[in-house]
DNA sequence: GGGGCTCTTTGCGGTACCGCAAAGAGCCCC
DNA sequence: GGGGCTCTTTGCGGTACCGCAAAGAGCCCC
């Protein structure tokens, strides 16, 4: 139990540099809950009151814009925390958190957890880091959505959520989450159709096999070249087998 | 001299909770720099190891595209604090800051923040709650731009300057800071060409005058407006006093 | 006081992307 | 196993915005 309650805590940036020791009190002040698929752990605008670390299933993080418009901020996996932002007194969730899937969480309490951060203080320097973090990913995500074109926005959001939750399989690497094309729309600043012509135009040119609801990444390396401005060479031998 | 340190430090939120002898002993352990205008005060990537507090003049944050394009991601002016990223031991700039005038800073080297926040445990739940709203800025303003039109936005950006910057002259709110085309585009994420097409026709509803890197708004409350999305009535009476 | 900066405006053409509509595809469930 | 969901594709037309080019405007400085 207290094997499995370090490993899991001691990958959290929160909560690096503390003892096993350390880690096991801290556990044990967490608690437990589950949420159905499409249930909400909380709402935007709600008061910030816990910090959550995802055991398993899938739990997407986004903002309504005002005329109903979903912005997608991230979408979490097992092993990552989220709603840091608990830590700072009277804060409100800045996004809704919905399960896209069965999903299990542990949770602190912002007492809780302020008074932990009082008896480790390095905490306290893990979650500027955390937060500072957040700040730069942000402010990166802001530039490119000023800068740069949808296509390679969207290539970029393949890649991250390839690294995050892709698993081989034969044909490639297989996006492991059932995800729309409203989904990598939201969370690539574009419309659902414009994700579709994209994704049929990939698939064309060998980078990827596209399904509902399911995404393939057969050439990851073109994807990166698109990601990154570089004139795409086609995939090498993957048009033929396809 | 203290009283002129305290009431600086006093308005600082990484400075809050903490008493006029603190502050002074803060205000002890701080430097000052001046700049020309168009000098840097660090560049993106450099490692972050300063924090600053605008004394006077201006300083430009912003970050480079890769394809050489600038996007602003704030104006300081004085009495601000900027660069908290410097708190994060290891942690690079993510932005260059640039004196758009002749500039007078304080500031801190990292280490003497560190030994600050170990005396000044409060400092670190203070430091937490400025990255925190700096998280949930760049959120928004992320949304801003992947939901909303070029001319709501630079209405945000300039009632955002107003309400920074503005100074009362006859004729309605100067934004005191000479800004051009460029600057409003890259605050805005668009280009000077829209910036300027936009203005022209703001000028033609008696929303603003503008001229060479100068903007004074007449009739704040249309810029809310069309900020918030509502049909603009025209701006009775400044129509015909113009 | 006028030469030459920088900044701004405006015409013009282009294009990336949007968004409706309608048909097709996949999947679940009684 | 087929009705009816939801999701996806694709044609079509539209438009917001871009970005060059060239001329105009303001300002500084010798």
């Amino acid at each position: 139990m207290s094997t499995n309650a370090t490993s899991l805590l001691t990958k959290i940036e929160l909560f690096h540099g503390l003892s096993d020791r350390d880690l096991e009190t801290i556990y044990a002040e967490s608690r437990e809950l589950s949420f159905d698929a499409d249930s909400f752990l909380f709402h935007q605008d709600d008061p910030a009151e816990r910090i959550f670390i995802l055991i398993s299933g899938r739990v997407k993080l986004y903002q309504l814009a005002d005329d109903g418009q979903q912005v997608m901020m991230h979408v979490m996996t097992p092993g990552m925390m989220f709603a840091a932002i608990s830590l700072v007194k009277g804060a409100l969730y800045p996004v809704s958190a919905e399960a896209a899937q069965t999903s299990r969480v542990i949770y602190w309490s912002q007492a809780t957890l302020l008074a932990l951060i009082e008896q480790f203080p390095q905490m306290a320097l893990n979650a500027m880091k955390v937060l500072a973090g957040h700040v730069r990913e942000f402010q990166n995500r802001y530039r490119e959505l000023a800068t740069e074109r949808v296509e390679r926005r969207l290539a970029r959001t393949v890649l991250r959520l390839t690294s995050q939750t892709g698993r081989k399989i034969e044909e490639g690497v297989l996006l492991d989450l059932p995800l729309t094309r409203q989904d990598l729309a939201e969370m690539s600043g574009t419309t659902l159709f414009t994700v579709s012509r994209i994704l049929t135009q990939w698939e064309s040119q060998g980078l990827v096999l596209a399904g509902r609801e399911r995404l393939v990444v057969r050439f990851p390396h073109g994807l990166v070249r698109i990601a990154e401005d570089l004139p795409v060479r086609p995939a090498a031998g993957s048009d033929q087998d396809a």
